[in-house]
This record gives structure tokens, sequence and C-alpha cells, in this order.
DNA sequence: GGCTATACATAGACATTCTATGGGAGCACC
DNA sequence: GGTGCTCCCATAGAATGTCTATGTATAGCC
């Protein structure tokens, strides 16, 4: 059996969002569906969790909305990066890298430093 | 000017105690300033961040207590691991370790799935 | 006596995620 | 025309964990 899917951890959500609204504007359901897929089934968004992050990052300014139709011919919200979204996508990255990285290293570490 | 200290993201300073007292028994103290130097300031753990998470670990069993004496005289608690520690440790580093490599991917990919 | 570093602790605010639940609309099938 | 499935949005409430701020105390140095 698949390894059971992980619980998020704070902050990456938004950084999540962001990234996949880089590739052009999507409606929710569809950034939640392609995080599952490119992820292997390893990060499940809720809907729960989504949403309110959506709103979230409209309030900030980051992402803007829409009511279209969907591919499947139903009512969306797509939403697209702003500006300010963009850098602020550049921003978090950043962050992630540098905090990886920090933790990388106690991880690989085998002693106490001096 | 060196970049601003980071937060910390949920779940992950269990990690990085339990690994730091895996070289061996340590104080908070000591825990919080090796994870600091490690890092090269970081991450900064704050001590109202340290120790309830030291509270939480020894409650649910994985490391434990007693006092003793610091290498500066003073009245310090010294916390090592235990077994269960050390089986949490493995756990959560191996999560840790998928949830980087989910990221990854999607921070990596620059077009939605088909 | 006053300062800094060491060492522990808690309260309260804060942000975010999760669980659970709700609704509605399109479409296929019997 | 009813049933069920996928799509799509939304909120409330609980749970969790981190941060800011504050308090205590002792050792050692000047």
């Amino acid at each position: 059996m698949s390894p059971a899917p992980l619980d998020l951890l704070q902050g990456t959500l938004d950084l999540l969002i962001l990234k996949t609204l880089s590739w052009g504007p999507a409606h929710g359901y569809a950034v939640a569906r392609w995080i599952q897929q490119l992820t292997g089934e390893v990060l499940l968004v809720g809907e729960g969790s989504l949403y309110p992050a959506l709103h979230r990052l409209e309030e900030r300014g980051w992402i803007e909305s829409e009511w279209r139709l969907s591919e499947h011919n139903r009512r969306a919200k797509v939403y697209s990066l702003t500006n300010r979204g963009r850098q602020q996508l550049r921003a978090e990255a950043a962050t992630w890298g540098r905090f990886v990285e920090a933790v990388t290293k106690v991880l690989r570490a085998n002693a106490q430093p001096a």
C-alpha cells in the first residue's frame, strides 16, 4: 500500500498555490488536483484548507479572481497571480529554500557543534 | 547584512530537537544554541517555543529528563532520547524527507500536469 | 553593586490547518 | 424522473503549535 498522505506544514500551502497559479489562471479545485497529482498523492489539499487560503491570498492582493465557466461547464472562480503575487512567490520560494537547507544541515550533522 | 532568521514551520521543531538529542543528552538551552549555530543563525529557537516543545516531547515519552548541573555550574534539566524517541526521530525524518520531495516536485514543475 | 550569560518557565496572542458539513449544478445511466 | 458521481464553492469549529512578552534565579566578572 502507498504511504499515507502528509499534513501540510504551516506556510507551505500559500507557496504551493502561488506556484501552481504561476502556470496560468486556474480555479481552486484544479489547483488542489494538480498538487495532488504532481506529488503522487503525497500532498492532499483539503477543500477546508484550500478555500480559506485562496481568500486569504486574494485579500492580501497576491491573487485576483473572476467568475467564469470551467471546462466542465460549471461555474468556477478563476484565480490569477498579480504582480505582487509573483513577487511574493519569489520571496516565499527563496525562504523555503533557505529553510530546507537549514533543517538539512541539522539532520546531516552527527555531532554537536564545538 | 545577513538575512533575517526564519520562523519555524509547524512540526519541524520536534524533529530538530529529537535530532540534536540523538547526539547525546543535553539541556534545553544547549539544544537551542546548537540549532542556531549549525544553521548559521537561520533558525533561532526562542525559549517560548523551546520549553513548551520539550515538555510536549517528554509527555509523549520521546524524551526523558533529569536535573543535573550544567558545564557552567548551573542547575539544568538534562534531556535524553528514549527508545520510542529514537523511533519517532526516524519516522519524522522520513516524513520530512517525503514532504520536501513533494514540495520540490511542485516548485520544479513549470506547467500543469496533463 | 551592576552587568552579562546561563537556564527554566508560563501566559496570551496569533496564524493556519483539519474535520465536518452544507449547497448546487452538470451529466450519465437505468 | 430518480440515483449517483464528479465537479465546484463555502463556512464553522476544533486542534495544534509557534511567537512575544514577561518572570525568576544563579554564576561570574568588573
